[in-house]
DNA sequence: AAAAACTGTAACAAAAAATATTACAATTAA
DNA sequence: TTAATTGTAATATTTTTTGTTACAGTTTTT
């Protein structure tokens, strides 16, 4: 993951919920989150690919909820955006000729899954509801 | 973090405690992990640094782990590790302007705060020993 | 005392990844 | 028909990560 992209999937589906269904544009999320408005369009590609937004093409488009924020909780949203592990192995290529080497990775696989899951869990606790209800 | 740096240090802990206290190189580490040694060696700074590993200078030196595998666990590898926030925050700078955007940063702090924590939690079950001895 | 094998560390280079920019076809509304 | 917008590709730029080189300092061995 490149580690920006849950805050950002995170503060569309905000603004989106802010936003009370009206269609809002790629350019005003980008205002907002202050990136370019194309990464804003991929991210909501992806959202739209997990069934959280629907977008509207054309003048006056946009993007909008495709659900309730209170059935959209955060492990979802992490989980949609998540490509490689949290904890690591980016291109982890150990010595195979080394006993601990070459057995390394699948017992970090585990690790790693294990600890993502404790995580995922912690998101989950939370809805998107529950999230924007703390913006005043 | 770097987010090699998390597996990159277990690796080097597993090769100490298998070496039973006889120090070991960053030579032959950077071996088995297929890393350059110096970035070995900086990793053993800050491991050294957070009371993990000693090393021992000059000809034959090396490092050898400072405490018991059994009182090192691996939520304690993690944190000394981290530098940035597993979920993100690269560099996140919302528009102030925006009411949404001028909060999240505080509100994502948080969450953070709990997943990260619920990581911990789950990579504090395991020490290094518990760890080691799934090599076979 | 000299040589050899290390660590510690800095400075720089290269590669990879993330982000931004530009461009334009397709769509829809006014 | 024009204007505003999405979708998407291609490319460029920036940032981050990783690797390399270099060398002073330390310790052991001869």
């Amino acid at each position: 993951m490149s580690n920006s992209r849950f805050p950002i999937s995170l503060h569309i589906l905000t603004l989106l919920n802010e936003a009370k269904g009206a269609v809002v544009s790629s350019e005003y999320l980008s205002g907002s989150i202050n990136i370019n408005p194309v990464l804003v369009r991929k991210e909501i590609m992806n959202l739209r690919k997990h069934g959280f937004v629907e977008s509207k093409e054309g003048k006056g488009g946009g993007s909008f909820l495709a659900k309730n924020a209170s059935d959209i909780n955060l492990g979802e949203v992490y989980q949609a955006v998540r490509s490689s592990n949290v904890l690591g192995q980016s291109k982890n290529e150990p010595n195979p000729k080394c006993p601990i080497g070459r057995q390394i990775n699948q017992h970090l696989d585990s690790l790693y899954n294990d600890a993502e899951n404790a995580l995922i869990a912690s998101l989950s606790k939370q809805t998107l509801a529950d999230f924007a209800l703390k913006f005043k």
